[in-house]
DNA sequence: TTTCCCAGTTTTGTCGATAAAAATGTTGCT
DNA sequence: AGCAACATTTTTATCGACAAAACTGGGAAA
C-alpha cells in the first residue's frame, strides 16, 4: 500500500513541501479518493508539522483539491461521474477557446515549446514501453507539459490558470485508468500528432474539432471505468 | 482609516470568520491595494489569533485574492490596469458562455429569481438615493445577486464558481469607481433591465451581445479611473 | 431487539512561545 | 557623501500544548 515517509525534500517553507506533497498524492491517487485527511496521520506520513499541514490543507482546499467540513475535518473529494462529466464538458467549452486563442496569439517560441513537448512525449514510448505504471510517472510530466504548451500562448491569464485546475481535476481520473487498462501506446500517439498537426498549421476549426473529441474520447473511456467500479472510498459516509 | 474590531460574529470556527473578514476588507478596499499584511495587525484588528489567520490567508492566496511570497508574508494584490482587462476579456470570454448555457438550459425558478433580484436592484434606487456610498453597500449586494442569478442556470458547477471567482475579482476594480463617480442610477439600472429583458425572451444572441457590452462598458470607465490615478500602494514596492 | 443516553477516546481548532529569516538602523571606513 | 558590515528590531514560520467538539462503544429503558 501507500508509503513515503520523506522529510526533507523542501524547497523553502514545511508548507510549501505539504502542498506539492499533498497535491501529489491527491492527483496520483495514493491517498485513496473519499477517505479522510486526519492531520495526525499525514503528519507523521511526511514528517511534517500539523500547522503547515493545516496550512496546506486550507490552501488546497480553497483550490478544490480537498474538501472541508466546518468541524469534521478534512477529506479527498470522492470521484463521481458527475463530476467527470463536469470537468469534461468545462474543458470542452473553456480550454478550447484558449486554444482558440493561443493559436491566434502564438509566436515562433510557441510552436518550438509545442514540437518539442510532442517529440518528448513521442520518445517516452519508445524507450520505456514496458513498464505500465512506474509511480513518479514520467508520462504524465509529460502529457502534461504538452497540453500546457498547447494554450500558452493564450494571452488571458486567469483563463489559461483556470485551464490548469481543470486539468488537474482530470487528471485525478485519467491516472485511475492506468491501472485498467495498458492506454494503447500507438494510438495515444497519433491522436496527439494530428491535434498538434492542426494547431501548428493555425488551422483553428480543425484543432479546436480534434481538441474537442479528444477530450470527450479520454472521458468516454473514464465513464466506462467509472461505471464498472462502484467501490470507492474506504471510510464511511461516501455520498459527495 | 480603516476600523473595525468586531470579535465574535463567527458562524462557526475563527478561520471561516477571517475568511469572511479578511475577503470583505480587500475587495471592499479598506485594506488598500498593494499594502502588506502583517499577521500581527490582522490579529487585533480583526480579534483572531494568528493560527486561523494563517489559515485564511493561505485559502485567499490559493484563490488570487491574496498574495503570498516564500518568507516575506502576504500582502494585498497591486490594481492594475493590466488585470482589469484580463479579467475583462476573460469575463467575455466565459461569463457570455455561461449565460448562453443558463438560457438553454433555465427553467421557470430561474427566470422568477432574476426578476425578483432585478426588482431588488431596482428599488435600491428609490429608497436610498443620496448616499453615494454605505460601507457594508447594500447595492453591491443587489448587484451581486443579480449577476448571481443570470447564470444560476448553468449547469456547470466549475464554470459557474470560476464565473464567480472573476465577478469577484472585478468587484474590487468596481468599488474603486465609487468614489471618484456618482454612478449615474438611471443608466445603470436601463442597462441591466435591456440585459434582464433579453435573457428572459431567450434571445440568446441578443442577451450575450448586451452582456459583453455591459462588462465592456463598465471597464472602459475603471480603466479610465485608473490611468488618472496612478497612486496606489502605501507600502514600499508596488510592481507587480 | 431497537433506541437512547452517557462515559471515554479520538480529532479538530486554537492559543502562546520560539527559532529562523527579513527589515531596519547604526557605525566605521574609503 | 556613499557604501559596507554589523547589531537590533520586527516579522515570519513552526512547534507543542490545550479546550471544545465529534465520534465510539456499552449498557439501560422501552
Amino acid at each position: 500500500m501507500g508509503e513515503s515517509h520523506h522529510d526533507d525534500s523542501d524547497g523553502a517553507t514545511a508548507t510549501e513541501a505539504a502542498v506539492q506533497l499533498l497535491r501529489r498524492d491527491i492527483v496520483t491517487g495514493a491517498l485513496t479518493p473519499a477517505s479522510k485527511l486526519k492531520i495526525r496521520e499525514l503528519k507523521e506520513r511526511y514528517g511534517i508539522g500539523a500547522s503547515p499541514m493545516r496550512e496546506a490543507l486550507a490552501q488546497l482546499s480553497a483550490q478544490g483539491l480537498v474538501q472541508q467540513s466546518s468541524q469534521k475535518g478534512f477529506r479527498v473529494p470522492p470521484l463521481s461521474a458527475a463530476e467527470l462529466l463536469d470537468i469534461t464538458r468545462s474543458r470542452q467549452l473553456i480550454e478550447v477557446e484558449a486554444l482558440r486563442l493561443a493559436i491566434t496569439h502564438g509566436d515562433a517560441s510557441w510552436e518550438d515549446e509545442i514540437v518539442a513537448s510532442f517529440h518528448l512525449l513521442e520518445h517516452y514510448f519508445r524507450r520505456v514501453v514496458p513498464q505500465p505504471t512506474s509511480p513518479n510517472d514520467e508520462f504524465e510530466t509529460r502529457h502534461a507539459r504538452f497540453h500546457h504548451a498547447l494554450i500558452a500562448a493564450c494571452p488571458l491569464h486567469l483563463v489559461r490558470s483556470f485551464c490548469e485546475t481543470l486539468y488537474e481535476k482530470a487528471t485525478r481520473y485519467r491516472l485511475m485508468m492506468r491501472t485498467d487498462y495498458g492506454f494503447s501506446n500507438d494510438c495515444v500517439i497519433a491522436e496527439h500528432r494530428t491535434l498538434m498537426e492542426a494547431v501548428l498549421s493555425r488551422d483553428v476549426d480543425g484543432a479546436v474539432r480534434e481538441h474537442h473529441a479528444h477530450i470527450q474520447l479520454t472521458a468516454d473511456i473514464l465513464l466506462d471505468v467509472l461505471a464498472h467500479s462502484p467501490e470507492q472510498g474506504d471510510d464511511r459516509f461516501v455520498g459527495q
